[in-house]
Formats: structure tokens, C-alpha cells, sequence
DNA sequence: GCAAGGATATCG
DNA sequence: GATATCCTTGCA
């Protein structure tokens, strides 16, 4: 369990950043879905990225799992980000095995799910988890309404990672952040 | 600065 | 069926 800390916001076939701006395709089909389910996509080959479908039937919209805080579960998390970095690579000697889990285990516990690839590593997710209803109670994969969120101050910023320059969707301030969590995604120079 | 995976969309 | 691209990450 962690607590969402920074999202961005993508909707409608004319953002260009959205993975419907193709229109309706196999990928993207839970996009154009109710709302409130689960849209897990790989991206660069390794990274599994945990998505949120918004707007009702038919909107294609979507919001993506930037970073999380961990609060509970810490020793799991590490578990499934080695389990991840050392399974989603084809070549790695044992010492870089190695190396890549001492690393994980020295991490922050702050730093285990800053970034939407390490929040599907550290949660064990993979493109099975679409379609999973994050807003059924019993469901193994689910949202929750953060207690103190009426208290929480938040940032807008661009979008990150998305090409285009000088069009309109690049500069949109549609991403998100928990200000002031040191769990937020990028090198720390840049928080 | 760039390489590391694989799925996907879009061509032949 | 081939290939450029991709909502990333960590190391050279």
C-alpha cells in the first residue's frame, strides 16, 4: 500500500499524447471503457506503467501512476523490483544480479516506487492487470480515498516524456504533484 | 549521452 | 512480415 503522490492527466483522441490519438485499437481498448478500471501498458520493453481509466464509456481518458509513497508492504516491494530488474533483462551476469539487488536494498524506502515504471515494479504489476476494477473494495488491486487529501497541496506541471515540441498538448499542465513528497519521480536535482 | 526489451502502429 | 517508435530508467 503507498499513497499516490504524482499523476498526469491524458483525454480524448486529440491529445497527442494519449495513447488514443489512433483511435480505438487493441492496446487502448479499456481507455474507451467505464471508469475506474485498471490500463497497465509496457513501455521501452521493461517498464510496465499502471493507468487509471476516467471519463465515462466511450471518453477515452486515462490518468497514469507516476509515483507512489510506500506505506506498507516495504520488504514485498523491494522483493518485486529486484524480481523485476533481474527477470526483464536479457543479458546480466550474476554479478550485475547481484549488484542490481544490493542496490534495490540500499534504496529509500521513498525511492522504491518514484517513477511510473518503478510503481509497476514495485507493485508486481504486468498488462495482465488490465481491466482489474480499482474501485471494488474486494479487489487485489484498488483505490482509496487518502484521509488528510482535502489537506494535501498540489502542483501542476507539463506533461513528462511526451514529443511534439511546440504543440499545444506538450505544455498543457496536466501532470500532477503531492507537494513537498520526497517521492516524486526524476533525479533529485530536479525535485 | 545512450543502451536496454518488447509490444505496437504503420507501413510494405 | 519488417521497422521506427514508445506516457522509462540507470549507468557510461
Amino acid at each position: 500500500m503507498g499513497r499516490i503522490v504524482e499523476v498526469e492527466a491524458y483525454i480524448g483522441e486529440a491529445d497527442q499524447a494519449s495513447h488514443a490519438r489512433f483511435g480505438e485499437t487493441g492496446r487502448n481498448r479499456v481507455m474507451y471503457g467505464p471508469p475506474g478500471i485498471a490500463y497497465v501498458y509496457l513501455v521501452y520493453g521493461m517498464y510496465d506503467c499502471l493507468n487509471v481509466v476516467t471519463e465515462p464509456a466511450g471518453v477515452p481518458a486515462a490518468v497514469l501512476i507516476r509515483a507512489v509513497e510506500p506505506i506498507e508492504g516495504i520488504g514485498p516491494m523491494r522483493v518485486d523490483r529486484v524480481v523485476r530488474a533481474t527477470t526483464r533483462r536479457r543479458t546480466l551476469s550474476a554479478d550485475r544480479m547481484v549488484a542490481e539487488a544490493e542496490r534495490i536494498a540500499a534504496l529509500p524506502v521513498e525511492r522504491l516506487a518514484a517513477g511510473p515504471g518503478l510503481v509497476g515494479a514495485a507493485f508486481g504489476l504486468t498488462t495482465a492487470w488490465t481491466g482489474v476494477d480499482l474501485c471494488d473494495p474486494g479487489s487485489p488491486l484498488r483505490l482509496e480515498a487518502a484521509p488528510d487529501a482535502a489537506s494535501i497541496q498540489v502542483s501542476a506541471t507539463p506533461r513528462i516524456g511526451i514529443g511534439g515540441a511546440g504543440e499545444p498538448w506538450v505544455s498543457r499542465p496536466w501532470r500532477f504533484v503531492v507537494r513537498g513528497s520526497r517521492s516524486t519521480s526524476g533525479p533529485a536535482a530536479a525535485r
